[in-house]
DNA sequence: GCAAAAGTGTTCACATTACACCCATGG
DNA sequence: CCATGGGTGTAATGTGAACACTTTTGC
């Protein structure tokens, strides 16, 4: 952190005086979605002429009256209209050159939500969902911020029961599987996905059952949510490089 | 990231022409160490008025020519004289008010170096290697920025071989495990650790013993890089919430 | 009755934990 | 010879992976 005294001899000005030092900063939201089998990320199509047809990723600047995650959940709010979501912070990027009206630094979150709970929202905006691996090129280095998200959100999916987010209300254990294999780019087996679901003790047993599907019907789970408030902490030591 | 089309009707002026948006931005560095079964980081002493006597983190401000990794390894430079260290982002802070100067935003990162290997360079300058456990109030937010640094510190260790970056080119399994053990603030089973270590297959046997230590002598010790290059890639698929 | 997916247990290999005694060195 | 930490092995337990057949439903 610069001081006075880390600096004594450069610059006395009060920071705000110094433009040269200063920096437009954007936050930008990499929100993942799951529909039709696929992992998705909500994307907007860019028409800086520089990226003429490329998707972008949702974002807006920095404002001086809030914080980075302030304007992360403003963002998300504007174009989504969910308030209460999981959003966290990813990764701060800065490379020279990155935009192409000047320099600006932004900060990447991810967020988890599901798309069927907000069709409407969309249509009335010019968002798309894509299928996260069918993108190629993006505007900007959105690919490397996305790439970036991507690899936080199989880690994070593993170690964190955020993966409710993506799910109805009520879901069956092959949902939940689908989304995991999904996401993970990985096939798991069936009955040893249900063991260590249920050792887990965070799926209530709705003692439901699906509807209208072609083919004997499974059993509808919600996430515990009391119970992990519950069982949260304990931290492990292990080395495992 | 925001573009013309996605607020069309607000402003089209170039970003870096609205200096209302626009914001110093600075890098701090945490540079773990570790000496005298402890373990450190280093601290300078912050003499902002606000701040008077509270110890800082090692920062700057970013320039108008460089990118966050180049500003903090700038900064590791001037102040250790290391080029070529471990050094990684780990997050970005915005809250508004965190500086008393004005609106700074600041990118942590996080490293670990060997203190005995730059003792000189650190009497030339103003600073000192306080003990992590230790630390109680500091300037700016810079307890909280500590704070993550440390848990990702601890994260990390687990995950990956950098904890030797903290080590003598030549070490004992005593004071690997030392150091494991001040990080993680947990006691560990002196035969498991052995197995464990061994079992990674990442140390090399240097068929020396430790000099001058009033008891019998361990084996000695290095890293070995080239075992880890070899064996890196695996991607792991498990649920562990 | 056929197609499609649900539901269910066991075995094996491997990893983690807990735990105690003798050894080599310096003083 | 004493103090200090180095070095070693085994048994019990837990975890992850592989694997096949019967059941239920819609059509």
């Amino acid at each position: 952190m610069p001081t006075v005294r880390n600096r004594p001899n450069i610059n006395t000005t009060p920071l705000e005086l110094r433009p040269e030092f200063h920096f437009a900063i954007s936050v930008d939201c990499v929100i993942f979605g799951f529909d039709e089998d696929q992992l998705k990320v909500l994307l907007i199509n860019c028409d800086l002429p520089e990226f003429k047809g490329k998707w972008s990723l949702l974002g807006d600047l920095l404002r001086p009256d809030e914080d980075l995650d302030g304007a992360s959940y403003r963002v998300l709010r504007g174009r989504t209209g969910l308030e209460d979501v999981f959003l966290e912070q990813v990764h701060t990027f800065g490379h020279l050159g990155r935009h192409p009206a000047g320099r600006v630094i932004t900060t990447a979150y991810f967020s988890l939500i599901n798309v069927r709970d907000h069709q409407l929202k969309l249509l009335e905006n010019e968002l798309h969902w894509h299928p996260v691996r069918e993108i190629r090129e993006m505007a900007f280095d959105h690919r490397e911020i996305l790439d970036t998200c991507l690899r936080t959100l199989q880690k994070k999916v593993q170690e964190e029961p955020i993966i409710f987010n993506l799910m109805e209300e009520k879901f069956s254990l092959r949902e939940l599987q689908n989304i995991f294999e999904a996401i993970l780019d990985a096939k798991m087996d069936r009955r040893n996905f249900r063991k260590k679901l249920f050792a887990t003790g965070l799926l209530k047993d709705l003692g439901e059952l699906e509807q209208d599907v072609p083919h004997r019907p499974g059993r509808l789970y919600s996430f515990d949510a009391e119970a992990y408030a519950r069982i949260r902490k304990k931290t492990l030591v292990g080395i495992d490089f």
